[in-house]
DNA sequence: AACACAGTTATTGTCAACAATCGTGGCACA
DNA sequence: TGTGCCACGATTGTTGACAATAACTGTGTT
């Protein structure tokens, strides 16, 4: 039943493809009641947007919804910072070192690049959400906004070549972070998530997204 | 349909309440089936904890969580608040003043403070997560937290006697964003916010809770 | 030829019955 | 008398069929 989420999530289906509730049914095995409450909570994750008697679609964001979502993220993620600052045990952010460290190593081998965008930068905003000790603000972040960044991967993968500055920027926050200086981790954070933005709205002024805003 | 959800949020239920789906299905005349769809966006909003096979019961913040859901609005709304000076529109300014207005007439009538505190205040946090222009940000806050808020507003009263403190706050922060301060409006919001987050936090330190934390 | 209307088809919304799982009470046994 | 096990009852999970609504196609008219 959660395989359904991920096959949406993963791209399975593109954004704004039509769900059929007969076609998805048959093709998890399982009936239409399930499947409905499935719908339910994809459309409350903002994952697909329900009309009533005329069904589900994959959600379609333009670039602008894209900003926008960015423009979340830098907010939350910027606070998550802050609070891991205060509150992450010297044990998680050992942790957090070890796991950078592994990133260093995969991007030194150049084939590892398109995995640290994708995954990696995922893994580490993964830890320091936990790391603020906010569940409420945790589950915000990796239960909705990241399920739609990752549906938006491919369109984000401008940031292609730009591992190593990731990394950096990423061993910076953990320096704050580790420091004890949530001022800075947040500041950090911030500028980190809004050089994303940044060149998402490049691409919009240069016109070349890669789909069509519709 | 959706009026399920309106009979949890305004305390109809109290935090806690084991729901039955067979008698919630006979109380609102509906079937179990459209019930449970609208048990499972309850779920997901975090209205409503389900364990599988044991039934849904009516989320049961403790204080922390509470402080948890401050810390998350300060950073959403701190966010808002720098959007809107962005790019709220002067007509939509020039209503919240006059919403400002109509809340400092109710709160000279005496009789008005309690209602103030409740709507009013609410009121006002409404408009700016719209004014940001952002409706990703402005639906989580809307949409998940606003309503988590309600259905804990009567623990939050802490803040009687403060409706001419918040209004001000209220003035202040839409003063700067008429200036089009963003940087300002931020901080003022996010201090807004912290006040009735240091409010709850020496309800704990002093004991005195008005619900069994469990 | 273009538009409007109506019938048809497909899809969504809803329901009541069935299956599976969990909690509880009572009974047997140590 | 206390503990463990089994059966019962209740509640949740699932299913297939039925009703209602919307989209589509074809026909007729202007």
């Amino acid at each position: 039943m959660a395989a359904l989420q991920r096959a949406i999530v993963t791209g399975e289906f593109a954004p704004g493809t039509k769900l059929s509730e007969a076609d998805l049914a048959k093709r998890f095995g399982v009936s239409r009641g399930p499947l409905r409450e499935a719908i339910r909570r994809l459309e409350i994750r903002r994952l697909l947007t329900v009309v009533p008697n005329a069904g589900a679609r994959v959600v379609s964001l333009n670039n602008q919804q894209l900003i926008a979502l960015f423009e979340t993220r830098e907010a939350l993620e910027g606070q998550a910072a802050r609070l891991a600052a205060e509150r992450m045990s010297d044990e998680s952010i050992a942790d957090v070192q070890g796991l950078l460290d592994r990133h260093a190593a995969v991007i030194s081998a150049a084939e590892g690049r398109a995995y640290y965008q994708e995954e990696g930068d995922y893994d580490f905003h993964y830890r320091i959400a936990h790391g603020s000790g906010n569940s409420l603000l945790a589950g915000i972040l990796l239960d909705d906004l990241y399920q739609l960044l990752r549906m938006y991967r491919f369109r984000l993968s401008a940031a292609h070549g730009r591992a190593e500055q990731a990394l950096l920027e990423h061993r910076q926050i953990l320096s704050a972070i580790s420091e004890r200086d949530g001022q800075l981790a947040e500041l950090l954070m911030r500028r980190h998530i809004a050089r994303g933005r940044s060149r998402l709205a490049e691409q919009v002024e240069t016109g070349e997204e890669r789909t069509p805003s519709h």
